[in-house]
DNA sequence: GCCAACGTTGGC
DNA sequence: GCCAACGTTGGC
């Protein structure tokens, strides 16, 4: 059992996208940085929680929770020529890109903002706080329970 | 929209 | 295998 937090723009695809999706589930696609990619191949396992983060909007924060369903397949979309996450390198015979699926937990009662995160010193391990420009990262279990707990939920 | 940080590419 | 140039991410 582990923890993550993926980073998604929300004009693209946001927290309320994913808890309106058919069976609130999606599969996670279109990652294309190598330490995301390996996190996701070697570690994330079915059952793992995961903290959804809206980056690139106006108040960038945690702001939802979803847990891993179905585990790493690849990812179609590096074939498609007409996909912004086509990959013209990747070979067929050994895909490059993979993703996952994942269904919605619950919104948090309390986002928990960036602004939040790198002004509480409480929180030294996250990967957000070194910047950085991750978009999947392992939580620690201890952050884990911390930032719930920050972010109002009681169990 | 700017720009810092940092990952990727490709020439050597 | 180094490293400069380039591209992308993402906060502000």
């Amino acid at each position: 059992m582990a923890y993550w937090l993926f980073k998604t723009e929300p004009d693209t695809f946001s927290i309320d996208t994913l808890a309106k999706a058919p069976q609130q589930s999606t599969f996670w696609e279109g990652i294309r940085n190598y330490q995301a990619r390996n996190f996701l191949r070697d570690q994330a396992q079915v059952g793992d929680l995961v903290f959804i983060y809206h980056s690139s909007c106006k108040v960038p924060a945690i702001v939802g929770i979803a847990q891993i369903t179905e585990g790493a397949k690849t990812d179609p979309h590096q074939f498609n020529p007409e996909s912004p996450y086509f990959d013209p390198k990747s070979d067929p015979e050994k895909p490059r890109w993979i993703g996952l699926t994942i269904q919605y937990r619950q919104h948090l009662p309390k986002p928990v903002t960036l602004q939040a995160i790198k002004a509480d010193d409480a929180i030294q391990e996250l990967a957000l706080k070194k910047a950085g420009r991750l978009s999947v990262m392992p939580v620690s279990e201890q952050e884990w329970h911390y930032l719930l707990a920050k972010s109002g939920v009681t169990r």
